[in-house]
DNA sequence: TTGATATATGATTATATGTTCATATTTGGT
DNA sequence: ACCAAATATGAACATATAATCATATATCAA
């Protein structure tokens, strides 16, 4: 009840939900980082298997991974000196599905 | 089948798509498009309307709607001299409105 | 502990983006 | 034709962003 009382009384946002939101499309709304939450649809991958897959940089590929990962969109598994990225939000990874669904058939 | 080929037999994205994907998510990505789309969620409000409501500048918001229009986000209805902005995408605005929810639950 | 491999980090640079101001354009009324 | 109201536009500016280079850190094996 008390929870609704923002979409219901008000057209506006509050400052919290409108970051969070656009942080979460923000994401989403750089080539690169569409590429590799792409590849991590399916399986995990290394930082390096990334960047020979999508032919980036090492560097590149981890900083882009860091800002998945202060978002959540990733988490990692340690294997020796290798770091397996996995997908870690199922909502964003389903919006990111359904989009490039849209975009293939326009 | 053949539409399919991509998903199913390579990693990446084509240019096209990547492009398509990313300039949908961009349009979500800022806040003040993020006011203004949830804005035009409910009902039409024409330029001067959303600028008083969301206390922005007549030129922020007339930019930002090109923006989105060029996009094809939002459609406008013109009487007189006043133009009348609605919701033109009804997949976008659905994520919108999920995300939300997922913003305001979290 | 030294070397090799994998990844992360910080600084730098170039580009993209959003807002603002001033002004142009469009429309309808007189 | 002129005015007023609503909206659009272009230039300028400040800030944000992404890629790159050089280097640091971490892990493991010998």
């Amino acid at each position: 009840m008390e929870e609704n009382m923002n979409e219901l009384f008000q057209d506006d946002l509050d400052e919290e939900t409108l970051f969070l939101v656009s942080q979460t499309f923000k994401a989403l709304s750089d080539p690169t980082r569409i590429r590799i939450l792409n590849l991590l649809i399916n399986k995990e991958h290394s930082v390096n298997d990334i960047a020979e897959t999508l032919d980036l940089k090492q560097s590149t590929v981890s900083h882009q991974l860091r800002f998945l990962k202060n978002l959540r969109l990733v988490k990692y598994r340690r294997e020796g000196t290798t770091l397996f990225y996995s997908q870690d939000d199922e909502h964003v990874i389903n919006m990111l599905k359904q989009t490039i669904e849209h975009a293939n058939h326009s």
